[in-house]
DNA sequence: CGGTATCCTCGCCGATACTG
DNA sequence: CAGTATCGGCGAGGATACCG
């Protein structure tokens, strides 16, 4: 790497487009393509993909929960960064397939092992949420 | 009883109490667990908690543009879930130290895979954006 | 079937002020 | 220093209606 020299988070963020990403740096494109992947229906999408092919009813229900307008937008961000791929079948009635395209086979991969750990660990983390904390009295009224 | 039979969206997301979680059902607790994990600002900080114990003033530096109110409560919630310790030294002036539980450096090490990847492949992630996708014309008025 | 356009609500989040 | 309390805007996102 070579050095920028400090206080330069725009340049930082500039320079970035060229070469490697820098999510601490509030301005950096990469906080965006984040954002897209770690969204609420994002993270759901890419898993179920990863499964193969679907048809835009057929995610719907998978990611059970999801507006159509959500799954819609949520897609075309996805498609917008590269890792979903669309396909439109001239047919009638109109079909349309989505799937992952290798970049999005990538980085679904690590959204995967993330949501695996978090089903895996969900016990673990229900009973660490038992346990006392350091936060007990909130102190004056504590309910309205 | 044992069986709960399908379309039993309820008593899956009751049973995942005690089992492995499912991020398909919306009712899990999973999908809160991955909410807070993956928020805005949940990323930035477990990934900067990685690379050691940090105070509140110095996490807000490293993980810059967040404001003290989404510090701490994007804190709260993750000490809540039992991947973040939370330290209070009774000195003047006060001193609170922030770490990873065994648990969070598990999460956070997935996370911080995910975040690797994104600034890592930048470069190819702008590149696909510049590529013609399957949507060409949005019909009607294009600019308002 | 697979969307888009419009409306409207809700809660996220920043700004500010105050406390221990 | 390390927070909590409160207010307010604004944008994410759900409901509905409609089009190719």
């Amino acid at each position: 790497m070579a050095r920028t020299g400090r206080g330069g988070r725009l340049a930082e963020a500039l320079r970035s487009q060229a070469g490697r990403g820098d999510l601490h740096a509030p301005a950096c494109p990469s906080r965006g393509v984040l954002d897209h992947v770690t969204s609420r229906w994002g993270v759901l999408v890419l898993v179920s993909l990863l499964e193969g092919t679907h048809r835009f009813s057929a995610l719907r229900r998978k990611v059970a929960g999801v507006s159509e307008k959500m799954l819609s937008q949520t897609l075309q961000a996805l498609e917008h960064d590269g890792f979903v791929r669309r396909e439109v079948h001239p047919v009638i009635p109109p079909r349309v397939d989505y799937s992952l395209t290798s970049l999005g086979r990538e980085v679904a991969g690590h959204v995967e092992a993330l949501t695996d750990w978090i089903e895996d660990s969900l016990p673990r983390i229900l009973a660490a949420r038992e346990e006392p904390k350091s936060r007990p009295a909130p102190a004056g009224r504590a309910r309205a």
